[in-house]
DNA sequence: GGAAATCTTAATGAATCGTTAAAAACAAAT
DNA sequence: ATTTGTTTTTAACGATTCATTAAGATTTCC
């Protein structure tokens, strides 16, 4: 098998070449390209596996590069290099559709990890296709393909668009923390007052439907998310 | 197993060589750089597991090539050896990432306690990448993702933000002394009167929290920092 | 003994969250 | 186009959580 191809667009010399070869050494094959438009010019020119993007660049930056990219190409995968670990950029890196973003500096081990974490998703996203749209939560069943939560034999409970992202999201972060943050930018592809508002009372509204089984309850966790608990 | 590499660089060649020795008596593996470039072009071209920097030397010094050296690896423990305990230069130390520092002229075998410490802790929090979130504490268990600390079969006590990095930050220097310094600029990220008052305060709570079980205990070391005990 | 560091409790004010209700936006059907 | 019903957002207010500061007591170090 050959190796996998990376596009790595990074403007500071030193650091993309020490990057360049740390990234060969692990066996991948690697076109540097020194700004965002010579990225595009090779984007177009050969048939990359993953993208690297730096997000400061001169001429063309790298949010603009990603936006091009996915003109041409909806499924590439995307990380971004961001230098300042700065809200508005990771928002709008997702917003472009960013698979990760890392900020620099960072451990190039960590980088590496998740290229192989994001190849590995791609592929087996694509044996696979579907994803998960039926969970159990407690004694609740949520299909989420039919926006339907059901408990017991009683009719079940028809939940709106947000309502079941939410519960969804909620669901498959079961028992563990789901970020608020995340929720947000997901669900709502915001993240300010008012879309925190907004979804504390979609919040509100699931624990009044989840409430009539005692053993699973929507926790907050101060200034960090909420937590599905159920066994 | 193959031996643990270090990288040593200290400008003063009579220490230098008695300390490489010391370190390959030791069952380390030790490069050792004469100065801050020289340095820099080792551990760029070599894969380390722990870095000692002298603060003091020509061309380039300790706190300059430790911050090259995070540009590329956020994650490889530093250990600064400072010839004077300046408050400054041990703050600016723990600001530019150092995991420990040592006061010139010190006992070997503290080094190599400090490096076996710092080993051992790093390695088991490496191997997932992610960090480590889960602490045990004498019967208590820490989560510090749901920020949770059980003890037992009872309901678990939640803990605030600053609760939990305290008491992680503890965990994870269990045993050994976490700096005063180091918490109030990893967590309060400033350190003066009123953040070390509020550590205190904090510290306090941890002991309420802590004293169902006598085993364990948070003990001062005055003028130093604070030890967690537990078995 | 005296200065510096630490311990502990309590008070304050700010930020976050919960809930209800009303307004606005949206969609489907008349 | 207007009506009707649903969904989502905004507003308002109370409740809770949280970090900091103050202040007095206690301990440690020289």
């Amino acid at each position: 098998m050959s190796n996998k191809k990376i596009l790595l667009v990074e403007d500071d010399p030193n650091f993309g070449i020490v990057l360049k070869d740390y990234l060969t050494l692990s066996k991948f094959d690697v076109t540097h390209a020194k700004d965002g438009l010579e990225g595009l010019i090779e984007f177009k020119n050969n048939d990359f596996d993953i993208c690297i993007l730096d997000v400061m660049m001169p001429r063309k930056d790298g949010f603009s590069l990603a936006e091009d990219i996915r003109k041409t190409n909806k499924e590439i995968p995307i990380i971004f290099l961001t230098a300042k670990s700065m809200k508005e950029d990771i928002l709008k890196g997702y917003k472009v559709g960013a698979d990760d973003y890392l900020n620099k500096p960072f451990d190039s081990e960590v980088l590496l990890y998740k290229i192989n974490a994001i190849l590995q998703r791609k592929s087996s996203a694509m044996d696979a296709i579907e994803e998960q749209f039926e969970f159990q939560i407690g004694r609740f069943f949520l299909n989420s393909k039919l926006r339907q939560l059901s408990f017991d034999k009683q009719e079940p409970i028809k939940l709106s668009p947000k309502e079941n992202k939410l519960l969804k999201m909620l669901a498959t972060y079961k028992n563990d923390l789901m970020p608020r943050e995340l929720a947000l930018i997901k669900i709502w592809r915001d993240d300010n007052y008012f879309t925190s508002r907004s979804m504390d009372v979609y919040i509100a509204k699931l624990r009044k439907y989840l409430k009539e089984d005692s053993e699973v309850e929507i926790i907050n966790i101060h200034g960090e998310g909420f937590r599905l608990i159920a066994k």
